[in-house]
DNA sequence: AATATTTATCGTAATATTGCAATATTAAAT
DNA sequence: ATTTAATATTGCAATATTACGATAAATATT
């Protein structure tokens, strides 16, 4: 075997664990930290800033688009990135949620 | 190559890196969310509630517990896993800094 | 002490991820 | 139309992850 069950969870649990994954590589947050930084979605740049090689970057933005975590649009001969604020406000009320809930419960024993 | 060059970021982003990777996994979120639903830390059981074998539940518990999302305490011939509080406030906070310097941010242009 | 129960570890196969060089694609500039 | 600049894709090697059967280790129970 090797491959994730995907299929013996429930959507949100899949869901939630994909933007996770996304954003659970130092790289990518990295990224995440820079379109942050330099405010609006600043076109090119990314590659120079990085210790990666151009494919390798292209390759982890990829992932990030899939996942919903960043928007790329064509602006001249280069893309602008930016954030998409949805998945991040997504996994902030999901830790939220989780937060409280352990807040509530303080019958914890550990 | 393959092994992630986690020498060439910063501790912080390696840091959250691996709180999220360790989240970003369905069963984990699985292992997460039935630790929170039956409130205080119940031992055992979680092996039954997962469609998962044994050694496997076994290996995600651990990934968890190394990357400081769970504590485990023995109790009797099982043991007694909960959640770590301050590892999901940590992540909370990170992403909740990353939304509100979105928001503030309003020259967005995608 | 022997047995049962629970969790961990080992070994291993299947698959996924990471990273980059080489190359392709796309659009701007000359 | 060529050249330049920026990003994407392909192909591939190295490594990591996922999953599980078999087995071990630890403690409770009888």
């Amino acid at each position: 075997m090797g491959a994730t069950k995907s299929d013996h969870f429930t959507d949100k649990q899949n869901a939630v664990a994909t933007l996770l994954k996304a954003m659970g590589h130092p790289a990518r947050v990295a990224i995440i930290e820079y379109l942050l930084k330099v405010d609006s979605c600043i076109c090119g740049d990314i590659v120079n800033e990085l210790p990666l090689a151009q494919p390798t970057i292209s390759q982890h933005l990829k992932e990030l688009k899939t996942a919903g975590l960043i928007k790329g649009s064509v602006e001249g001969n280069s893309i602008c990135y930016c954030i998409d604020e949805k998945a991040i406000v997504k996994l902030q009320n999901y830790l939220a949620n989780i937060s409280s809930k352990l807040t509530l419960n303080k019958s914890n024993c550990c």
